[in-house]
DNA sequence: CATACTAGATAGGCTCTCTAGGTATGACGC
DNA sequence: GCGTCATACCTAGAGAGCCTATCTAGTATG
């Protein structure tokens, strides 16, 4: 799994990182195959942008982290949504989906 | 045109100005105008983002300058898109396009 | 024993946006 | 004549978030 230059557009990380550990708990480095995997390896996360997101997601009350082994290698940090998460991701997604709209919009123009 | 918050999503902007100057030369007012407008009030730029942008846009060479009477006040600053901003316009849509289908993809997940 | 993969983390820098101010012109009401 | 508003330009400073680079450490492979 290389990593290459990603680009990610400000402001979008902690909703991909809400949404898929939403639909399934997941430690951080999982977080970021699994991101890259369903956008087709348009979104890469570098580990510099994907844990200091996942500690500010922890101290907002978002993300419950829990110690458990991997199986492979060192201790996993598995991560899963509270419900305040839950909230936040709903609100997330909404205003994304306004957002790239109104983008849409002005590009359609 | 009263200015709200708007929390444009940071790396946007360029494209938005490229795009609505690449339409019509604008002045910076009316740049702010016209994306509010083509948005449906979705995309606010505060006069304190634009700025800067539009003196980056032209210190890379994608936009250029000339002073004009703007017929009701002050002196106008008008914009027209150069050859390099087309080209940067073109890609930023793409990239733009790419990225927004990518993070639809995570969404749809 | 070296390399690669997994898994976590931090430091420093950089870019971009926002808040909050400032300057100046012309039109309108009073 | 004066205040107010809309127009139109601009900057400084702060903060947020992403990236590069680097580090630690366990496990597996050749």
């Amino acid at each position: 799994m290389t990593q290459k230059r990603s680009e990610l557009v400000q402001g979008t990380l902690d909703l991909l990182i809400l949404k898929v550990v939403a639909l399934e708990p997941l430690h951080g480095y999982g977080i970021a195959q699994r991101i890259q995997a369903v956008s087709k390896d348009v979104l890469l996360v570098q580990q510099g942008s994907l844990y200091p997101a996942l500690h500010r997601l922890e101290r907002k009350g978002f993300l419950k982290p829990e110690w458990r082994e991997s199986g492979n290698g060192p201790m996993a940090k598995v991560y899963s949504v509270t419900p305040e998460g839950r909230k936040q991701l709903k609100e997330e997604v909404e205003h994304w989906q306004r957002y790239a709209g109104a983008v849409a919009l002005v590009l359609e123009a």
